[in-house]
DNA sequence: AAGGGTCTCAACCGCTGGTGT
DNA sequence: CACACCAGCGGTTGAGACCCT
């Protein structure tokens, strides 16, 4: 026989997240890393189902997020996905690391989809008045969307596999051979962590980071904060409200962050994030994992290296070209 | 200022494939 | 092999923010 059931959804709570539960998540993923997520209600005694636990971190908690608008960059590379991909909006994430795939979603269907239909509507008039068997050519573009996507799948799966194969070897700078590490990273958020290792420098300082900003706004929101989240927020490793220039570092960093998470510049956005995670090895948040820092040495992460690679940005040129020309022509 | 319409986006829902028992 | 769990994905919803009249 299989499992015995295990249905508990009474009392789940629904609806927004507290500052206090994203506090409990967070604090409970650093500490105990990813793993099980149908445990973690259980153990954080949040009244929240897995899914929804999942949810808010991969989407909200998670590491790395950016927020806030989209650039034209952006833009211009979910449009280059959507054509090549379709609505595949986690794959499209993995080409957009700092992106969840709900936020490529939503903006997409908010923001991106109305200009692309007027575009099509507009072109498929054109396409109309010169052709009448629209079903035959319908049937082609179809097949010829398929085709790619096909293609990207089998770039997709053949990098997965000589990433596997040869771990530590440089990568190449052709696309999409060069983005391996952005598939496994970001295609699925649990992958992007190693279960069970709660010391991934960079992981751990952003999550911190992010600890860090809930507990500041949750602070001035809630002057009246329980003592026992302050401990926790101290025993499980946030110390950005401690210290007089804690608040100013924050800042800092949070530039950094998101300015070595932009595409805009390749060489400034190289040097830009080995500024950054040099500073995350020896900066405000040494002391966040303090022990684990200085017994171990951290290794770098898929997405550090790939960070690292110079080649790395080139791709992305790359991608844009390749689907500008045979994809989205006409569309800008 | 107020009311109604529209927009945005966080979150939920249902489905699917992989995996454990 | 059958059943159930689990994680991930894409579609959809609805509350709040925003805009317009």
């Amino acid at each position: 026989m299989g499992r015995p059931p295990n249905c508990e959804k009474i009392g789940i709570k629904k609806g927004p997240w507290t500052p206090e539960e994203d506090i409990i998540l967070v604090s409970y993923i650093q500490e105990h890393g990813l793993g099980n997520w149908r445990s973690i209600p259980t153990n954080t005694g949040l009244m929240r189902c897995s899914k929804s636990c999942r949810f808010r971190w991969a989407n909200y908690l998670r590491p790395g997020i950016k927020r806030g608008n989209f650039t034209d960059h952006e833009e211009k590379m979910i449009i280059h996905l959507q054509a090549l991909l379709g609505n595949r909006w986690a794959a499209m994430a993995s080409y957009l690391p700092q992106r969840t795939d709900n936020d490529i979603k939503n903006h997409w269907n908010t923001h991106l989809k109305k200009n692309h239909n007027k575009l099509q509507n507009g072109g498929n008039d054109n396409q109309e008045g010169h052709s009448s068997s629209s079903s035959s050519s319908a049937q082609a573009q179809s097949k010829g969307q398929w085709e790619r996507r096909l293609q990207t799948d089998i770039q997709m799966a053949k990098q997965a596999l000589s990433e596997a194969l040869s771990f530590h070897k440089p990568t190449t700078n052709t696309f999409p051979e060069t983005k391996p590490s952005s598939f496994h990273i970001h295609t699925t958020t649990t992958l992007t962590y190693p279960t069970k290792q709660p010391n991934n420098a960079s992981s751990y300082a952003s999550s911190c980071e992010n600890i860090s900003k809930l507990l500041k706004n949750w602070m001035m929101k809630s002057p009246n904060t329980p003592n026992s989240f302050s401990n926790n927020m101290v025993t499980t490793g946030s110390s950005s409200s401690e210290g007089g220039n804690s608040t100013t570092d924050q800042c800092t960093k949070d530039h950094t962050f998101d300015s070595l998470l932009s595409f805009n510049s390749s060489k400034f956005f190289v040097e830009e994030i080995k500024n950054t995670f040099t500073t995350n090895k020896t900066g405000v948040f040494q002391d966040q994992r303090k022990t684990n820092m200085e017994t171990q040495e951290v290794p770098l992460t898929l997405l550090e290296n790939w960070l690292f690679d110079d080649g790395a940005v080139q791709c992305h040129d790359d991608l844009m070209n390749m689907s500008l020309e045979e994809s989205t022509l006409g569309l800008f």
